[in-house]
DNA sequence: GTCTATAGCCTGATAGAC
DNA sequence: GTCTATCAGGCTATAGAC
């Protein structure tokens, strides 16, 4: 259906989404305009509701596009990846459209929730394995989510920004609470 | 200067805040008109002019108000309290202005968060009592913040959602990674 | 201090030419 | 598929009566 566009590995339905998501990920949903959106393609505002029904619609497409294209998933986020993920999560969170956040928790974060899930029940059987597979991720998104305030905090150090330390603390604390090494990609996690 | 309300306890100003709170809360600062503010308030928008002069303004002192006049401050939304609080910091922790950010860090947090640093450093020498102090934080207000999205994994229990076993979850996390009792306010924490 | 009325702009969305 | 032109309505903010 769509035009091959071999040459530049995007069609134009592809291409407004490149533009939008990080439109909606800096100002949300009703600080980003139909028209911000156009101008950020270079088209008009018609031709973006020739790809896409209304607004709402463009919206889903964009957010679900972001979430599931980058394609490893949460582990991008996770290990300090895209700002724009943080950033449309962090605001999904708090809009809590139902529809929206029951996608998000079956085509994102299902998986690798119930992987970390399984891993809290063998590490801390006498933990909630539901609430340390979210304290688990919260130790390292949290630290993100906080850095803009944190910045005016003292106590300030540059590399209380890096992805790197951010995740040696997590590792560390998490170390001393479970009692194992971090986990090895060869999987010697029952040590 | 505003008039005398003892009856009330507020007057019109502050009863102009109090009706904007929840709203910013909900649906953000271009989420809310300030028609739909003064249909809160039940007055003409020209009437919420007089007293701001203009939304910027409003959304400002509004958010001042709900940050500091919950006075005891963080130890309420710490401890489960006002859902408004938490949505508005997860706002304007991703909407980011440095301004209002800078305002939040001094007015707001800089006193718990220089506690919570200092028994950091006393309960864990060899971590970065900065990153431990807002992981501290984060293990409550992260649970909290995923709570929407968790309703839709799998797992989900009732108690999930209530304070107290959010609570304890992350003492218990705590004390196993610190070596200590939960803190009593007796001050037994040296054992 | 609050109102009604309105200016002037921006919004989402559509019609119809090409 | 994309354009220009446009609609109806919502928006912030103001003017002026009371």
């Amino acid at each position: 259906m769509s035009v091959n566009h071999a040459a530049t590995g995007v069609d134009r339905r592809e291409l407004i989404l490149m533009q939008a998501i990080p439109l909606f990920a800096a100002t949300g949903y009703s600080g980003v305009s139909m028209r911000d959106i156009a101008r950020a393609v270079g088209v008009s505002t018609a031709a973006l509701y020739h790809h896409f029904p209304d607004k709402q619609a463009l919206y889903l497409v964009a957010v679900d596009h972001a979430f599931t294209d980058k394609a490893e998933g949460i582990r991008r986020a996770l290990a300090a990846g895209d700002p724009d993920f943080r950033a449309l999560l962090q605001r999904e969170l708090v809009d809590g459209d139902e529809t929206r956040l029951k996608l998000l928790a079956d085509q994102v974060f299902l998986e690798p929730y119930e992987a970390i899930v399984a891993l809290a029940k063998e590490l801390a059987p006498d933990l909630d394995p539901y609430l340390l597979a979210n304290s688990v991720v919260g130790l390292v998104l949290f630290c993100f989510e906080t850095l803009p305030l944190r910045r005016h905090l003292p106590g300030r150090k540059p590399e209380h920004e890096k992805p790197k330390t951010i995740a040696k603390h997590a590792s560390a604390l998490l170390v001393r609470a479970l009692g194992v090494e971090a986990a090895e990609p060869d999987g010697g996690r029952s040590g």
